[in-house]
RNA sequence: GGGCGAUUAGCUCAGUUGGCUAGAGCGCCGCCCUUACAAGGCGGAUGUCGGCGGUUCAAGUCCGUCAUCGCCCA
């Protein structure tokens, strides 16, 4: 290849597409990506947190591995051993519902069509296409991930990771079952958490129903009423309730709606008090009968449950307001979260009458098998025959909703597996109160606290056959049997309090002995150790079988931190990179999976999982709306890095890193035809098609499903935001061109003192100061801020002054070789700096650059490193930071713009040559005048006077700056009237400024308290303002007096 | 109901611990296809920093309050 580059040979538009494959193939062929234990060096770590197989990655996925990556490269350039762990997570339900919803869709089959085996089968196929997919959209981003570890969730080495730790809990008789009310989905047939339900306000009605009374006494109520949104559930009803003290139940809430009415803004207080004067009226009213109901409770009477004839209680329980409805309330513990509390505080039987696919079990008696909206339909139809329906009311209910069949969720009554929480809990509130693992944003902490702090024991078992197999077999026998199955198993004699034990003789099986599902009947678990499948086996021949559920995904995600190393065999990662060192992830998942992380890892490993959890930003589309493929506004990164670029993308997802919680992405579709972007709005992101306004052409979109918009090409949507990131990537890429261009005959060599032009000595003490700026800001996880600085510096400082005043350098062959050696150096560290973010325009100029400059430094040149990828990382040179270099260039850059400005006020064109003069004092002149080159290449302006007595030309235009005057000789062009105009404007502002300051200053307060130097630099800003002033009253005089009798004045 | 956060130019956002004349990108206006870059260059216009009140010599920044919006928890 040849060593020197044409215009020609550079194209002046960077092939990202080209160079992202090849130089990626390239970096992990050479290993790059690899962590090796044994190094010796330091180790930096971050475990990827998996994405879900369930679908593709998105925008928020972007963000978050461009945050990972940015921060493993630059600790790779530090020298540090590091490794990034990769993997994907196999989400347990979500996955499963996405294949059966797709089974359903296609082959219009359920689950038990194809029977466990088959359809953990079909998953699988899934999982693999998706995770191939989610691994390479990571690697088109240019993710530095070690390929070589890469884990899932469900894998061998994670499974036998997830078996140790619930025999390990087991053993420690953290594991138990137990009853518990869960969100049932009907569709699924399992249980979903809390996490995967979403409510919805749909209409309905609320039915007020009357319960007879069993023999009621004289003067007694015959009748009590009660309401209820799901009328079905009655058949589950086991009790009646009502307030214990009614009376003052009534008297709270009115006092608390007395308060509520005093704090209360004007507008509010009608509506409280309408709700005051309802309590009171209630008082008149119901009071009298609640008393009696209550003192009926007391003595223990009972009512008659209607259709079903049973006697139910009626009890007292604070569930029941006086101050709502009739008073009293149904009591259906085993579908209805509050009333399975008051079943537990009332200990009433609770009777589950629903089968697992949401039809009606014996329970129900008459209605058994039918379908929950038929049942509903006939229990009311029955009890209005029976002339017990009150009223009906239409009202809109709050309904719960599975995030995965979008079906409605029915609390259910089901055992369950849970782990105790109280001691793992507390160890990981005490991890981060105590700074072993610090989260930050720190505002994120208290939540984190407050979760934990509830102590809930977690339940960890889900009703779906995608995920690890609760390895726990179990046997249930009637207690005269328990000998001989004692005998059988070889259970020990001697149990501990919980009723755990181990077996004789062997320490891999551990057990637990509970009540069986019915009295006189004994329930034995047996929890096996990972790696004993005989032992399995010869427990299934004793007649045992082991649980149908598989575990929470969190349990397995949980492990992650250690797991991945190979847990629990004691690796070498374990031993070297475990604790990793930052966990980065966004702010949804800090109780789901960093609090349980934190837990499992001190629980298995006796240290925290990671030092920092860094929580970035989420994604919201331009309207505040969280992005999602059923709302389609969602964005695939792999149409943004083919519309601009990786590097782009990745830059951008740097820029928006900021430490906010949330970031607005407006999204545009992209017309296939014509490539215009068209905003995105609530309206045409619903459409199957999309005709572009400006070529009129259609396009079809995500939701294209008839065979006539599918053949339309596909409009991606994309953001608009990232085309600032390709233009700076355009702009270093065309900065590199010119570089590359004019480091023909490059010789390395060391350069001196005296070979520094001040624009060298100024870029240097720039370039130190955002090295040191960039470093400080990554390491603090400010990326934002770190893309700034070198966005700022890029553009507005080396490509706008370094590089332009190089170009009348070039020409010089004395200033050549120094000239050259600095800029190559210039570019060598810029590349560096910005390799985190830009990985693959960075590492595409590097090569070009080894070519013609192989060899780069100041002061001790040498070879650059094969890849800058293992380059080193910049390491700020204090010695070249010089604020007095720097000023002096910012007065010429003031100077500069003052004659750049004129001459546009002037409608002056770039050809035509201007002269200028600069009245300033000595020393200003003196760094000034060196640089007159610059003003002719760059605002092709000549100077033609400096000094203190400079006088103005007498057709001139003038700015005043801080400490010079510039003054255009104007004789051929002067617009005075845009002149005039322009003068009055700051003369005006600058008025303005003066009477502010003046003000301040005479304000004796001021001048006494504030720090001296804040009073002194304001005495001399008012005191340049005031010369400003004068310059340009001067001005604005003569050109008002000119403009009466000519220019020529 | 409790908690967290946001509100700065038409749009998307920066503005350390209160202290020079509140910034950037996009968009807009004017001039320029200048041999690294029109995905560019040069210049320009645009803000009662959500409202009200308070603390302070000094508030976009601190406190209170109201309004609007978002997220989390119950």
């Amino acid at each position: 290849m040849p060593n020197t580059f044409t215009s020609e040979s550079l194209p002046n538009r960077f092939d990202y597409h080209e160079a992202r494959q090849r130089l990626y193939a390239w970096w992990e062929e050479q290993g790059y990506f690899h962590a090796r234990p044994n190094s010796g060096r330091e180790p930096f770590v971050i475990v990827i947190p998996p994405p879900n197989v369930t679908g593709a990655l998105h925008l928020g996925h972007a963000l978050n591995n461009s945050l990972q990556d940015i921060l493993i490269r630059m600790k790779r350039m530090q020298g540090y051993e590091t490794l990034w762990m990769p993997g994907t997570d196999h989400a347990g339900i979500a996955t499963q519902a996405v294949v059966e919803r797709r089974l359903k869709e296609e082959e219009n089959k359920t689950r038990h069509d194809l029977g466990r085996e088959q359809l953990v089968e079909r998953i699988w196929q899934w999982k693999s296409q998706y995770e191939s997919r989610i691994l390479s959209q990571l690697k088109q981003m240019g993710c530095s991930c070690d390929w070589q570890r890469t884990r899932f969730t469900l894998d061998d080495v994670c499974a036998r990771a997830v078996r140790s730790t619930f025999f390990d809990l087991f053993c420690k008789g953290l594991i138990y079952r137990g009853k518990r009310l869960v969100n049932w989905d009907t569709f699924l047939q399992t249980a979903v958490s809390d996490d995967e339900v979403f409510h919805e306000e749909v209409k309905g009605n609320f039915w007020h129903f009357r319960y007879p009374i069993i023999d009621p006494q004289p003067g007694e109520p015959t009748h009590v009423t009660i309401a209820t949104t799901r009328p079905e559930t009655m058949l589950g009803d086991t009790a009646v309730a009502v307030h214990p003290d009614p009376a003052a139940a009534l008297e709270q809430s009115e006092r608390l709606l007395i308060d509520k009415r005093e704090k209360a803004p004007a507008r509010e207080r009608d509506e409280i008090q309408q709700q005051i004067d309802q309590i009171r009226q209630r008082r008149q009213q119901i009071l009298p009968e609640l008393e009696k109901l209550r003192d009926m409770a007391r003595d223990g009477r009972r009512l008659l449950l209607p259709l079903l004839n049973r006697e139910i209680p009626l009890v007292m329980d604070p569930w029941a307001k006086p101050e709502l409805g009739s008073g009293c309330v149904k009591i259906t513990p085993a579908h209805d979260a509050n009333d399975y509390e008051v079943g537990r505080r009332q200990d009433l039987p609770m009777i589950n009458i629903l089968n697992p696919d949401g039809t009606l079990n014996a329970n129900a008696g008459p209605y058994e098998g039918q379908s929950i909206p038929a049942a509903r339909k006939q229990v009311v139809a029955d009890l209005q025959a029976a002339g017990l329906v009150a009223e009906i009311e239409d009202r809109l209910i709050d309904l719960a909703h599975s995030d995965r069949s979008k079906t409605p969720i029915e609390p259910y009554l089901a055992d369950q597996w849970f782990v105790k929480m109280d001691q793992l809990a507390q160890s990981a509130m005490d991890a981060v109160r105590d700074g072993r693992v610090r989260i930050l944003p720190s505002r994120y902490t208290k939540g984190y606290l407050d979760w934990l702090g509830e102590k809930r024991d977690w339940p960890v078992s889900r009703q779906l056959w995608w995920g690890h197999q609760i390895p726990v077999w179990s046997t249930t026998v009637p207690s005269d049997q328990w000998n001989d199955l004692r005998d059988r198993i070889g259970i020990p004699e001697a149990v501990n309090a919980d009723g755990l034990f181990q077996l004789v003789d062997q320490p891999f099986v551990a057990g637990q002995i509970s009540e069986g599902p019915n009295p006189d009947e004994i329930t034995v678990y047996l929890c096996v150790a990972p790696g004993h499948e005989s032992l399995e086996r010869q427990l299934e021949q004793a007649g045992l079988q082991q649980e149908q559920d598989v575990l929470d995904t969190w349990f397995s995600s949980a492990l992650w931190p250690h797991s991945t190393m190979g847990w629990p065999e004691r690796t070498d990662e374990l031993e070297r990179f475990y604790p990793t060192s930052v966990l980065i992830t966004s702010r949804d998942i800090i109780t789901l999976w960093v609090a349980r992380m934190v837990l499992m890892g001190l629980n298995n490993m006796g240290q925290v999982p990671f030092r920092d959890v860094f929580i970035h930003p989420k994604i919201l589309d331009g309207y505040g709306e969280t992005m999602s493929k059923s709302k389609g506004n969602g964005i695939d990164p792999l149409d943004v890095i083919d519309k601009f670029g990786a590097d782009a993308l990745r830059f951008g997802m740097a820029q928006l890193a900021t430490p906010t919680q949330d970031v607005r992405l407006p999204v545009q579709f992209e017309c296939p035809h014509c490539d215009a972007l068209i905003d995105q709005t609530k309206k045409n992101r619903e459409l199957a098609r999309i005709r572009c306004p400006k070529c009129g052409n259609e396009f079809g979109t995500q939701w294209a499903r008839s065979e006539a918009d599918r053949a339309l090409p596909r409009g991606a949507a994309v953001s608009e935001r990232f085309e600032v990131a390709r233009n700076f990537c355009n702009k270093l890429w065309n900065a590199s061109r010119f570089a590359l261009l004019h480091l023909n005959g490059y010789q390395s060599g060391p350069v001196v003192e005296t070979d520094l032009a001040i624009e060298d000595r100024w870029i240097l003490s720039r370039l130190a100061t955002v090295t040191q700026q960039v470093t400080e800001a990554l390491e603090g996880y400010r990326y934002a801020d770190a893309a700034r600085y070198l966005y700022d510096f890029a553009w507005d400082e080396f490509c706008s002054f370094y590089v332009e005043m190089l170009k009348s350098r070039f020409q010089d062959e004395r200033q050549r070789p120094a000239a050259q050696r600095i800029l190559a150096h210039t570019l060598d560290v810029l590349l560096r700096l910005l390799h985190p973010m830009i990985p693959f325009i960075t590492e595409e100029v590097w090569q070009l650059l080894g070519r013609v400059a192989a060899e780069r430094g100041l002061t001790e040149p040498t070879a650059a490193s094969p890849s800058i990828m293992i380059a080193d990382w910049p390491v700020a040179d204090a010695s070249q930071q010089d604020a007095e270099i720097e000023e002096r260039f910012a007065s010429f850059q003031a100077v500069l713009g003052a004659l750049r400005e004129i001459r546009s006020r002037q409608n002056i064109p770039p050809k035509t040559p201007v002269d200028f003069s600069v009245r300033c004092d000595l020393q200003t002149s003196q760094s000034l005048q060196p640089m007159a080159g610059y003003f002719a290449s760059m605002a092709n302006a000549t100077a033609i006077a400096w000094g203190v007595d400079v006088q103005p030309p007498p057709t001139h235009a003038a700015i005043s700056l801080p400490k010079a005057e510039v003054f255009v000789d104007l004789q051929n062009f002067i617009d005075v009237d845009a002149e005039i105009a322009r003068n009055e404007k700051l003369l005006e502002k600058l008025a303005g400024q003066i009477q502010g300051k003046q003000t301040k200053l005479a304000n004796a307060n001021f001048v006494d308290r504030a720090p001296p130097d804040v009073v002194s630099r304001e005495r001399e800003s008012l005191q340049q303002l005031q010369q400003q002033l004068g310059a340009v009253e001067t001005t604005l005089a003569k050109l008002q007096s000119g403009s009466g009798s000519g220019l020529d004045i």
